[in-house]
DNA sequence: TTGTTATGTAGGAAATTTCCTACATATAGT
DNA sequence: ACTATATGTAGGAAATTTCCTACATAACAA
């Protein structure tokens, strides 16, 4: 539910895995889901119970099957609490840019002297 | 390193609120951070360490300090993986939209027919 | 040098997570 | 009613994480 939950279900590559599939190829039984592990079926039930107390799945009962269907919603949160970071990263890379431009010019700069150097006219 | 490294760093809240510490702030020693923790300084020491490990802070030694300083380039990792379910995101919304302005339509064509059996001409 | 400050590391206790093998439950088919 | 299928839950072992109190290290200050 809460923002804490979600970070905390995305920590293992199971359960990003688990959301990986329910992603690329729709919803699907558990059974079908943890044929796909290396893990034993109750394992993967449980990564599927963190994942549904997170928000990020929600399950539909068919018959005795339960088809898990991913709920990209609280991933919402994730990219809110991302943003400033990102504002963050991009000022790095303007005054990186900024710096090599004036790395640039101090270069060209070189250039003229260089030229003058060589002779051309002038003094 | 990797995005497991990442994802697992920020799993924890006081690995988070380390984070936040330095982009509100900007870089600090190591003991300021840790004052204001309700945990000990050692503890916070290796909260920074996981975050080192992944990439999220640097450290300068400046005398017998350290400080420490965001590193939010990792995080741009987050965000590519976050992405496809971004996609998928909107187009539930999109699709959520359409049924509303379905509904919306079938008002309409309600509030029509009620107009006609008030009478105003036709049959 | 001697003492103080800033910080990391060692070692271990407690809590949590992960994963397993039974077992329970519920639905479908015969 | 009986059997098979699909799935969750219980209980516990092993691994990992979190947090602590010493202790080690390195730089500064007298």
């Amino acid at each position: 539910m809460t923002a804490d939950h979600v970070f905390t279900a995305l920590a293992s590559p199971a359960r990003r895995e688990l959301l990986r599939l329910l992603l690329d190829e729709g919803a699907q039984p558990a059974g079908r889901l943890a044929e796909r592990f290396d893990m034993s079926r109750p394992s993967v039930s449980e990564h599927l119970k963190v994942l549904k107390d997170a928000g990020l799945v929600a399950e539909t009962r068919r018959g005795r099957e339960r088809h898990y269907r991913l709920e990209a919603a609280p991933l919402m949160e994730i990219r809110d609490w991302l943003t400033p970071y990102e504002r963050f990263w991009r000022e790095r890379l303007a005054a990186l840019s900024a710096l090599l431009d004036d790395l640039d010019d101090l270069h060209d700069l070189n250039d003229v002297n260089d030229v003058n150097e060589r002779g051309e006219d002038d003094g």
